[in-house]
DNA sequence: CAGTATTCCTACCTGAATACTAGGATAATA
DNA sequence: TATTATCCTAGTATTCAGGTAGGAATACTG
């Protein structure tokens, strides 16, 4: 029912990559699933997914685990959502011309795009850091 | 899959809304669905809880319809979205204490609330009459 | 008063998505 | 070779969006 929901795997892929920040050296999904309360296969799923979208880093094995694969000031929230959940449209039309019978000039659909850009900015100029860092 | 997403309920809404506003006395939901192209039972219902907000006046009977308790420029964008999908929430544990097992200081949390801070502005600035407006 | 146009109310249906769970294959280390 | 991890595929439960369907209540019109 809302207009914007914030899923659990974005929830859990954060918190993760805030555990992850706060941390020395790598750690493995059951740790950060034990830490922060979060079903660990589950969490295996979406760090999977954040490995593959260059997010994080990963390695097999003993003494394996997954690093953050940049600093955590270089790390807009943005590229997390995007990871996650691939690029924010807040409508259907709002992808290209054809997808509606409506023209491209439709106000209401401006209307909306301009809505993205306002959470596009917000999510964009949000570090990792910022969110890990109760100064901000 | 996306963070937010307009509903077609909050789509439809508004250009009903829009529809309204750019038309002089009352439309019915039938008239207003063959113009938009929407759904006439569905409508029909949308526009009955946006009745029941108080956003709408309806008439029965014959020559009856809908029109808008208020001008256009005094109607804010969020308070349609809210008629038809309640307060925006980010995260569940945004509704207060106790709903979660972290503390109130949640560094996460109060960046999902910044977001939403954002745009209930966005949506709290604009009014139905900018939307059907194309000089905003 | 009969007919017609409209809102209003309740119930149901369907496909898709979220939020998992389960079981194991693959790889790296000790 | 035993252990610890990631990786891969599949399945399931529940919820919700997005409708459909049918009719009851109400108001105007001739
Ligand atoms: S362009 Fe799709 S609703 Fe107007
Ligand atoms: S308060 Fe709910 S996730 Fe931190």
């Amino acid at each position: 029912m809302p207009l914007f929901q914030v899923s659990t795997r974005i929830q859990y892929g954060l918190r993760a990559l805030a555990y992850l920040a706060s941390k020395e050296g790598p750690a493995s999904a059951a740790e950060i699933a034990g830490a922060e309360g979060i079903p660990g296969k589950y969490l295996e799923g979406i760090l999977g997914q954040l490995t593959a979208s260059g997010l994080l880093r990963s390695e097999r094995g003993k003494n394996g685990g997954y690093r953050l694969s940049l600093p955590a000031a270089e790390l807009t929230v943005l590229s997390i959502v995007e990871a996650l959940e691939g690029e924010i449209r807040p409508t259907e039309c709002a992808a290209g011309p054809g997808a509606c019978d409506h023209d491209l000039a439709c106000l209401p659909r401006r209307f909306w795009l301009g809505l993205k850009t306002a959470v596009d900015e917000y999510l964009s100029s949000r570090t990792l850091l910022d969110v890990i860092d109760p100064a901000s």
